[in-house]
DNA sequence: GCGTCAGTTGCAAAGATTCTCAACTGGAAT
DNA sequence: ATTCCAGTTGAGAATCTTTGCAACTGACGC
């Protein structure tokens, strides 16, 4: 129900080695559909193969996020937590109230920060849209 | 030559305190260029009183921030870098191999942020947008 | 298959940030 | 000026994250 995309392909593409503990990792993390934070992780991991540290999911979700294969999140203060990337790119809308995370999509946005990256003489390799809101009041 | 907006002012009218240590930290900030972390900060003001913690600096950080008075960046790993957001709403570009902040503004984003956030049932009360990129290359 | 070497890992330690809680203090009301 | 109390602070503990380094291991060429 959940593509997965070739992670290993990419990383492979990337320059970077496929480890036991990256294939690990993301396994778990294309195999969930929560946002897990590091030490979940961690947990999660150890269970398919106790010798791996946390020091290696914290690596692992640095070299991915800035591969673009994940996203992090944080909130009110609290441990980052990450999400798959998966298909399409979105960004994201956080209820400040809550904590919950909506995820959208605009084409038109991403053309113009194409735009502005070019004209400031830059390609862009990633980015990171958050918008913190809260609920339209209605009532009151 | 660099506008000082009357944070104490916005600061009463959020229903926050004017003590010792945050008009410390303010001043601080309002008066710099560059884009200290939280240690930073913390040394210049004990220049000032000694009896500030690092606890504070970091609470009152978090607090700016929320108030969308100050924003943070995060480069590679490193501590959160923090930048008084004086007038006009800008976004940034952050020069991947470089760490250099480019600031930009755009309406046209901002307004279609805007129309997101209400197609999705929200108020945005505050928001972030930071390109990576990489120079154009423009040789090899 | 075997050797090689740069990339990767685990561990321990350091660094960054948040939290707990008792003591303190703005500022509103009197 | 005095009282009062919720918001704030400092100190240190706890939590989260990165780093240094020696040992290990993929991937490539032979």
């Amino acid at each position: 129900m959940n593509q997965k995309p070739d992670y290993e392909k990419e990383l492979r593409k990337a320059g970077v080695r496929i480890t036991r503990p990256r294939r690990i990792i993301i396994d778990i993390l294309t195999s969930t559909e929560d946002h897990p934070d590091a030490m979940k992780i961690f947990h999660r991991a150890i269970e398919i193969d106790d010798s791996i540290s946390l020091s290696t999911v914290y690596r692992t979700m640095n070299l991915l996020e800035e591969m673009g294969a994940i996203h992090r999140h944080a909130f009110n203060g609290g441990p980052s937590r990450f999400e798959q990337a998966r298909g399409e790119h979105h960004d994201h809308l956080i209820d400040i109230d809550t904590g919950a995370v909506i995820e959208f999509q605009s084409g038109k946005i991403e053309k113009l920060q194409e735009e502005i990256a070019r004209s400031l003489g830059y390609d862009i390799v990633h980015h990171r849209l958050e918008l913190y809101g809260r609920k339209t009041d209605r009532s009151s």
